[in-house]
DNA sequence: CTGGTGACCATTA
DNA sequence: TTAATGGCCACCA
C-alpha cells in the first residue's frame, strides 16, 4: 500500500481558511474547530503568521473573536489586512466587523457573548 | 526531553 | 466600555 504522509496541522489549517468564501470572515477559534483541533486558535495563528511565501491562502479572513484585527500595525500588516477586506466588500465600524453579518457560518452556530459587537 | 512562545479566547471585575 | 487574568497546547530551539 502507497504510503501517504498526513498533512500537518499546518496544512489542515490552511486548507481550511482556503474554504472560507470571498466577502466572509472566520475567526481563530472557529476554523480550529472546523479543522477538528478545538481549543488550537492560538495554533491557527501560528500557521497563518508562517504561511509559504506565495501562498494564495486568503489569510486576511480569518479575524479573532471580537470581531478585530490580531496583527500589529507596526509592520503595516494591519492597515494591509482592513484594505484587503474592505476590497471584499467588508465593512468596518469602530474597527470591528459585523460577525452576524460577515461571519462565515455563523447562522449555524451557537450564540455567545463573545460575538456580539458592543 | 524541556521550557518559552503565541496573527487566541472566555470570563471576570 | 476596557483591562486583566488564567487557560490552552502545538510548535520549535
Amino acid at each position: 500500500m502507497p504510503y501517504r504522509k498526513p498533512p500537518s496541522n499546518y496544512e489542515i489549517i490552511w486548507e481550511t481558511v482556503s474554504r472560507i468564501p470571498k466577502g466572509k470572515v472566520a475567526t481563530y477559534g472557529q476554523i480550529a474547530e472546523l479543522c477538528g483541533l478545538p481549543r488550537q486558535a492560538r495554533l491557527v495563528g501560528y500557521a497563518l503568521h508562517n504561511l509559504p511565501r506565495g501562498s494564495d491562502v486568503p489569510w486576511q479572513r480569518v479575524i479573532n473573536a471580537q470581531g478585530g484585527i490580531s496583527l500589529s500595525d507596526l509592520d503595516g500588516m494591519y492597515e494591509e489586512q482592513i484594505r484587503l477586506l474592505k476590497k471584499e466588500g467588508i465593512k468596518f465600524i469602530r474597527g470591528k466587523v459585523n460577525l452576524y453579518r460577515y461571519g462565515w457560518r455563523y447562522g449555524w452556530m451557537k450564540k455567545s457573548s463573545a460575538m456580539l459587537i458592543k
